[in-house]
DNA sequence: CATGAATGAGATTTCATTCAT
DNA sequence: CATGAATGAAATCTCATTCAT
């Protein structure tokens, strides 16, 4: 995965690349205007504003606008990828591993909330060949949710005439709509914001036999939580 | 509410604008290029093309490209804010009210998906004044879902330790996420789409005793279901 | 042969395409241009100065700078292969075909010399595509001349020893070079130029019998001159 | 000729300037690539990438792109001019003088390809100071040519009634020509390549006279080859 | 010598908008 | 109403050149 295309600028022969550090700068310079006025409302001088340089100097960095975007979104998108594979490794329970998922996914959309939005929002305006080679990136969060989901009706724990593949991506969107609202200078932490999630999605999976077994929805409701941030 | 900015070219002479028809399809054409490229990648270009006529003469509809924008989310807009009063106006039920709302918003955003798309995504590309004066429009979805929940709260069938406002931001942004995937081309009809909805937010925000009531949290799932279409 | 390529600026449905004679006095300011300043060195901005327009507005009738290439050549191409098949469909005899052949091209040369100078300059700088797409315009200058001294040596009025296709090679450059000084603002008529260019060529490759039927080197030279313009 | 513009970066300190061996080959890098797409539409980049290294390197060992430029012609030029000098210093003979000129250019081209390629194709993109400087080299070829002609004529071997100025640039570009296509790597031996252009421009111009004194005119067209190489 | 960051100017192209016909 | 030419501004990108390290 040499991932030439973005590897800043080489066009002949020598080149080390430019200071790794730097280019991260101006990247995350990049992300935040895209998240404020959108990519494609934003123009390369917006960028170059925000790092304080000509926009022409830009092109040290990056061969074009949607190199920015590139970077940005397949940077997230890989460490997103990671991120899902560990999940619930060590978890054997259906409900607890879709918890732990859950929470996963809060954690990580926190921290990484410019580029996971951006991603969201604007990966159709990449172009066909780097949406390609991204997609491949593998099993999706749909997917890994859905496996998680099969497992919990496998096992009794999720309702059996749930439709699971719609429930992935009902909850799938839940989840992400999370990257329109939240901020983490507000008051809410990640966590706490989990703990809401967790039992929300949860009781509206759970089958009969799950919520005996917590002892009913409320108590199924903060069952996994972590409890006051 | 004078609304001259769009009211298509009314100028000089006593002049009835153009045809009503005609200015349909042409915000219809916008509506569409829109929603395939996102407003600021689409050109005034795209929208002639798709119409079959020259640019140039968009300008006998519309002032300005925002004004397509503009007349696209005032109109679904406007229309959304209707359906929303309308909403329970019989139903006195708190979790009954939920469920109509619920199935209300999925039958509305299936019915306009391009429109209602774009004034998800699009929002803030209009000006600060448009946007201000559609805002003006009054509650909003989150409020009048956080007023059900209140009242589900009230009556004892809504988990008392629920935070309201924040359930409401979430559950808002589940249906929302519809439109990312949904297409009326798909085999879903909508109302199976709502039996979904409602069977999963409805038990996520249940009381204990709501559950009960309903014999269980896989029959309060379906308690408000059409059935299949 | 629909040539969609440069029809100026056809990108949607509609579109009868622009003023025909405004189009031409566009490209023959930028043949202008590019023939004083070479097509690399010369910008957008030149050709908008001598057509006294804003560059911008040059996109009206070209999609890019490259067009205006493409349009002079092709079309000085197109014109030159029809001149090219017309030669010596009357002539039989070898010699005078050839003569024809030197007269018709001086004359061609001169009567489009910008625009077959600018091909002889500048046809690298055209982009593969369309190099190969006029290359396939079919017969050359080259190859009619090798075939006119094939023809002659057979009639034995040509040099049996003469190796024909470097002939033809070295002929044409001899031709083409014209365009490097010739102008039509001196005194030197294209008959007259091609009368010389007759007398040179004809002895530089004609057979001893073709000379003594001439009754000598000198008459030959002179034998299929116009005489004074 | 103090000709500092270009000595590589003599400026401040007591310098020798950098390695004779590198700038050579770094200028010949510069000339490879103007031969293949042009001067202007070569970059300062181009040649980095071929020399393989930086671009801001290059300017150790030049001034400006332009200085490339002046350096490749300065210096066939110069060479050039040498050569012209010493032809026909031993033939007395006008015609052998002639072939011996037309033999020493085809060998000096051959020999010097690339820049002599380059010198005929962006000497207008000189300076105009430089243009001047390099073209006060002195007599040109069309004037040596011209020369030998007119001495020719005087011998009573040239056509008489030939115009001998428009003749010489006719020879000279028919010569020159032969950088349009001629390459080391094909079996075309320079010195073959000579023959026959000999043969065509002597007979091209010779007189009765000459034409009967060697024979004819076949006779007269390999009197002064070499023969095969 | 070479690097790599940056500059500043300019190149090509796009695009919303206007307007005479 | 529609056309098509044109505007004027801005957007993306290129490039020769400089310079501290």
């Amino acid at each position: 995965m040499p991932d030439a295309a973005t590897e800043p600028a080489k066009r002949g022969r020598p080149r080390r690349g430019p200071d790794p550090e730097r280019f991260r700068e101006i990247v995350d310079a990049a992300a935040e205007v895209f998240l404020e006025k959108g990519y494609s409302a934003t123009s390369i001088q917006d960028i170059s504003d925000r790092v304080g340089i000509l926009k022409g100097s830009l092109y040290h960095y990056v061969r074009s606008k949607e190199d920015f975007l590139y970077r940005i979104i397949k940077d997230v998108y890989d460490e997103a990828i990671d991120d899902i594979r560990k999940i619930g490794e060590g978890e054997q329970e259906p409900l607890a591993r879709l918890a732990a998922f859950i929470r996963a996914h809060v954690r990580f959309a926190a921290a990484h909330l410019t580029a996971y939005t951006i991603q969201l929002r604007e990966f159709e305006q990449l172009s066909a060949e780097r949406r390609e080679e991204i997609r491949q990136g593998g099993e999706t969060y749909v997917e890994a949710l859905q496996a998680i989901l099969e497992d919990g009706q496998a096992a009794g724990l999720v309702d059996a005439s749930l439709q699971v593949r719609l429930a992935s991506i009902i909850i799938t969107g839940e989840l992400n709509s999370m990257t329109r609202w939240y901020s983490p200078k507000g008051s809410l932490e990640p966590d706490q914001l989990a703990d809401v999630y967790v039992g929300m999605v949860l009781t509206s999976v759970a089958s009969e036999a799950a919520v005996t077994k917590a002892g009913g929805v409320e108590a199924l409701r903060t069952e996994f939580a972590l409890g006051q941030g």
